[in-house]
DNA sequence: CAAAACCCTGGAGCCGCTCCAGGGTCAAGC
DNA sequence: GCTTGACCCTGGAGCGGCTCCAGGGTTTTG
């Protein structure tokens, strides 16, 4: 399977599928004789697992560890579990200020309509946080 | 007001204050004879403004467009609008995928108990995404 | 047999900072 | 007067996770 091939598989970009190889986390493929990369089942696998993990915005360091129990299966999955826990706890801080941010900008979004002619509630609204004043933003 | 002052009084490292100078986001300041930057309370609200857009995570290309629409107001707010508009659609798209993401790790984290002895619940599921299987994650 | 599609390497660019090396300047304390 | 430490300067590199490009070679298609 060349490169191209097991991109499109995968749904992976070509261009990161070398990167994924440059990083550690894919090991280098056999070369044909062109020296084109030959890939395998096990090439094809652990790509669609880092694409899965990736899915789950687990960072590329945290990947590698993973590829490492696999490799190597530990007594016990507490480092599994703490891997996971902590992406959870990255992912649910992230939902926490997204929300925030969702609502400050629905609220300056409304102020558009307000001030009458010629006057821009959403700049003022800006502006009036770089003066310090209370804003929907900051209270 | 020197950089250090400008920056503490802001809530921006002095690094970051260069770099918003250097990327255009705010008017280079006057130099004191001997080279330090010297700032005025113009550049202390329109720091102030910088951050208020980063706090809503508004992209540095944006500001910049906003500072514009500030220094020379437009005849209608359309602009205005639809950058913030965008902004929410932004949030909204990323609020919409997290929350996914979020369901999924809790599925993957729960596989922990399951599965008995020496069986990681939680690299099998993953490994079964590589397998093509149906999983928590993509059905 | 030419054009298109694929493959290779090495390096730069993206965003929004952050940090570092290698210097200069200045106020306070001994 | 001299050291210490805090502050300031510039220019450039590094982060993550790709993405794209130049400048080549090879294979497939019409």
């Amino acid at each position: 399977m060349r490169i191209g091939e097991i991109a499109t598989r995968t749904g992976v970009e070509v261009e990161t599928v070398r990167y994924y190889e440059k990083a550690g986390l894919l090991p280098p493929p056999a070369r044909q004789t062109n020296g084109y990369r030959a890939y395998g089942m096990a090439h094809l696998e652990r790509l669609a697992f880092i694409r899965h993990c990736r899915a789950l915005d687990i960072p590329l360091a945290n990947i590698r560890e993973l590829t490492r129990f696999m490799e190597k299966p530990p007594a016990d999955c507490s480092g599994i579990n703490a891997l996971v826990d902590e992406q959870l706890r990255v992912v649910r801080a992230r939902l926490k200020s997204l929300k925030a941010l969702e609502k400050q900008l629905s609220l300056l979004r409304q102020r558009c309509t307000e001030g009458g002619r010629g006057k821009c509630g959403i700049l003022e609204e800006l502006v009036a946080a770089a003066h310090g004043e209370a804003c929907a933003c900051h209270g």
